[in-house]
DNA sequence: GGTAATTTTTAGACTAGACTAAATTTATTT
DNA sequence: AAATAAATTTAGTCTAGTCTAAAAATTACC
């Protein structure tokens, strides 16, 4: 049985190895987890002794496959409690996080089952993240921030980072709707900001807002 | 903040006290929560300082004012998570004790509202328990063990303790169902075993039985 | 390739919560 | 009312998780 601070660990790790679940700094997990690394050094020995994760002294840390089976279920709880939230408790998507932050860590198998069944068996959470199967798959999205992607590169919205009603706003006054395709014409040199191309018309937007859609690649 | 332990003493004391809120021993609390007197007394001085209970030494404890509130709100918490359990996840009454006892601790004013909402505003949990309503005001219900009624008593059947379907089974073959009026005509001092009166038929069932089975007095 | 800067680990201390064993207070019994 | 029993508290220890300061290893740079 796993303690809250170990699945922390083991979730942190998950997020911040990437698809290829490479190595991770002990300095990236204590800024993650808010908190320093010598309390982080202590837990990699301590999850590196159940098996949970390779690491190396000096040279980082990485999931084993036990300890990524772990970790993806304790984001499958985190996103199936979030669209609880959102889809049955009218939650805003800016609002569940740290909710679902606290119900990830509730032990019941059975609990998860029948939210899971009850929710329909979503494949995405609100933020359009998906959701790793009961055994522990995850179907990586090619979700990116728009302010990600290249010169020439097209992108599908699909959702946004903040979602406060100022920026919905501004979404709307330029047409920019979930489900459209958005190309990347040119980027500025000087401050980042991006000209588009949006159902034939074109126009351009700040870094600042470039960072708050998500699109997937196309 | 309340700590995990802190709320669960709160809780344990508010049980063990009773609806005239008496003084509760130390030990009583250690039964309840599994756990140690010195441990019990080092929470009852921390609870203390807080002003959340009124603690004389040797002599017990009991709630303040503040004390109740913060109990009874996790008591609503538990409850209301229940009746999620068994209203819209499909558990039986009898599995989702453990589980409310993780969600209670969850900390979110909103979450407990929308989730009120979401069940419509139930008033008992799926046991016949009544529900703390947000101020912290609950409506005390007559609900005792058919076991401890008194002779000429009559109660009427709202729940089962132990509701494995051996018991409910047995309930069945004797046309003992929810809603139906109970009187007690005769208690055997040898072994305690129940004579009653339902629907103008007479039966006698064992202590045991009388044990598992919830009525109002009426 | 050696020195400086950075990262990471070790060492040692702190807190919350738990325990055992011993001391103290209260209750019971004769 | 003294002696014994029971309940409760104190004293001291342990673990998990956290921290700061210092030491060690790695990386970067001239």
């Amino acid at each position: 049985m796993l303690s809250y601070t170990e699945e922390n660990h083991l979730k942190t790790i998950f997020h911040l190895s990437g698809k290829d679940s490479s190595s991770v700094t002990t300095n990236s997990i204590a800024d993650a987890l808010n908190t320093k690394a010598p309390s982080v050094t202590d837990m990699l020995k301590k999850l590196s002794e159940k098996q949970l994760i390779s690491y190396v002294k000096y040279q980082g840390s990485s999931l084993t496959d036990n300890g990524r089976k772990l970790a993806l279920n304790i984001i499958r709880k985190h996103r199936l409690w979030e669209v609880f939230l959102v889809e049955k408790l009218g939650f805003n998507w800016s609002e569940v996080h740290d909710i679902a932050e606290q119900l990830e860590h509730i032990k019941s198998d059975k609990l998860i089952k029948e939210l899971d069944k009850f929710l329909d068996y979503p494949t995405k959470d609100p933020h359009g993240d998906p959701i790793p199967n009961p055994a522990g798959f995850i179907k990586y999205s090619n979700k990116f921030l728009l302010s990600d992607l290249k010169i020439g590169d097209k992108g599908k919205f699909i959702g946004v980072k903040d979602s406060s009603s100022l920026f919905l706003k501004f979404l709307d006054k330029r047409k920019i709707a979930l489900g459209c395709t958005i190309k990347i014409l040119f980027i500025e040199e000087f401050d980042q900001s991006i000209h588009l191309g949006l159902n034939d018309t074109n126009l351009t937007i700040s870094l600042k807002s470039a960072s708050n859609i998500y699109v997937n690649k196309i």
